[in-house]
DNA sequence: TCTGCTGAGATACAACGTACACAAGGATGT
DNA sequence: ACATCCTTGTGTACGTTGTATCTCAGCAGA
């Protein structure tokens, strides 16, 4: 009465959690999902795909539906499965340091793993366990300081959306040179370079010419990372009163 | 010389700046631009299909690779396109008015076109015109206060990425309901229901819990959106003493 | 009028997600 | 030991997608 298919009503995790005890159980979800991890990260999220999921375990191609609703599921069950890598601040952490931690490991998992922040919105909103213990964590660190709870849904929030939008942009350009073959930042903006030289050379962004030609760090994402990460912990910290 | 598809090695901004004087011009790379829009807004990103766009304009389904090198520069205008329609802030105010108002705009620009957030990488990436406006007002603003190029860039990126997270997971929620026909905050909470009370009532998630019954503004993502922007201003203002 | 080029159409193909019906083979009750 | 059932995995098939390629129609310049 486990998997059979679109006659099981239970949430998915629900479903992980207490498989039905089955005479051959050789094939699992998360066995579907690993190998999808496996070749998302070496390949790119186009490459998953639910024939090519079934050739990698030697199976056939509707075999996965035996245990996956469907291929967003797969896509949900691989977003959580990466997050386990994430890990968790030791007990004891002041809520800027756990904060700090969590920011600059979310960063390494997502720049590890470059298809995470594509996944589809649905992958990314419903809930997963291993996702909800680092926010668990998270929210636990605001506990003793007298702020609310909606201040701190905030506050993790806050962070949460700069690591995300920060990352974000760091992953679209590694997957990009994913896709393209490219290898150094050089090769990026050579790669970019036609589309952005007729631009620019048209002399209606000098402020963006100027920086080509003042920086000294160019793009160093890593940088530009961190600073910015202090400066939403500086502004939690004095507006928040922590 | 101008669409001869494969054979025209220019930009495409520079194909759109200067099409060839030809017999019957009846198409062009932002017709089908901005039909995709309108449909996107309609009914989301999934739903524009080369076919699809072909028969909105009463065409042949090939007819667009004419002009544009494939469904991926369809989507690149389309994301230039509606960057227009951000107003970008008067002259003379100072760098933390310029970049809250454009921060404020993005968002909305983002809620009123969900599917933005959802391009691929590419046409994240690729330098457009409009996105450009953008960055360069933004730039500009840290002019004459001393600080160098390095710090510029570090700054306006700090704040964009703030925004595009926080944006983003709102933009997620606004775009499964538009999928799953959801209308209001609480559906989105029905619906994640099932997979989130198995795991909540597991225990495992005491701050969460403690969240979700103590919270009195629960998700009010403007509100979240508006703190988070002052902290990060604040933290910028701090840091590079501006 | 003839020649050549260009805008658009028609046809075709490989790859995708998945619905559906069916076969193989332990588990179970007797 | 045997018959039964239920679960797992297979085979086949359909509709949809992006796009390569060939073809034709009609305006330009000679």
């Amino acid at each position: 009465m486990v998997a059979k298919k679109n006659t099981d009503e239970r949430s998915l995790w629900e479903r992980l959690e207490n498989p039905a005890p089955s005479p051959r159980p050789s094939l699992s979800a998360r066995k579907f999902a690993w190998t999808a991890v496996g070749i998302a990260d070496a390949e790119g999220l186009d490459a998953i795909t639910m024939r090519r999921l079934a050739t990698e375990l030697d199976v056939a191609p509707m075999a996965a539906y035996r245990y996956v609703a469907g291929k967003d599921e797969v896509l949900l069950l691989m977003g959580d499965l990466v997050y386990a890598e994430l890990e968790i601040p030791e007990a004891g952490l002041g809520w800027r340091e756990v904060h700090r931690l969590v920011a600059l490991r979310t960063r390494e998992l997502l720049l590890r793993h470059t298809w995470l922040a594509r996944l589809p919105p649905e992958a990314v909103l419903t809930p997963s366990p291993n996702r909800l213990n680092i926010s668990e964590r998270c929210m636990a660190s605001f506990d003793g300081l007298g702020i609310d709870a909606d201040e701190k849904m905030a506050a993790y929030r806050t962070v949460d959306s700069f690591v995300g939008g920060a990352a974000g942009t760091e992953v679209a350009v590694a997957s990009l040179m994913g896709e393209k073959g490219w290898a150094s930042g050089d090769d990026v903006r050579g790669g970019l370079a036609p589309q952005m030289s007729y631009l620019v050379q048209s002399g209606r962004y000098p402020s963006f010419r100027a920086w080509s030609m003042e920086a000294v760090r160019k793009d160093d994402r890593a940088w530009q990372f961190e600073l910015g990460l202090e400066c939403v912990l500086d502004g939690l910290s004095a507006r928040l009163g922590i």
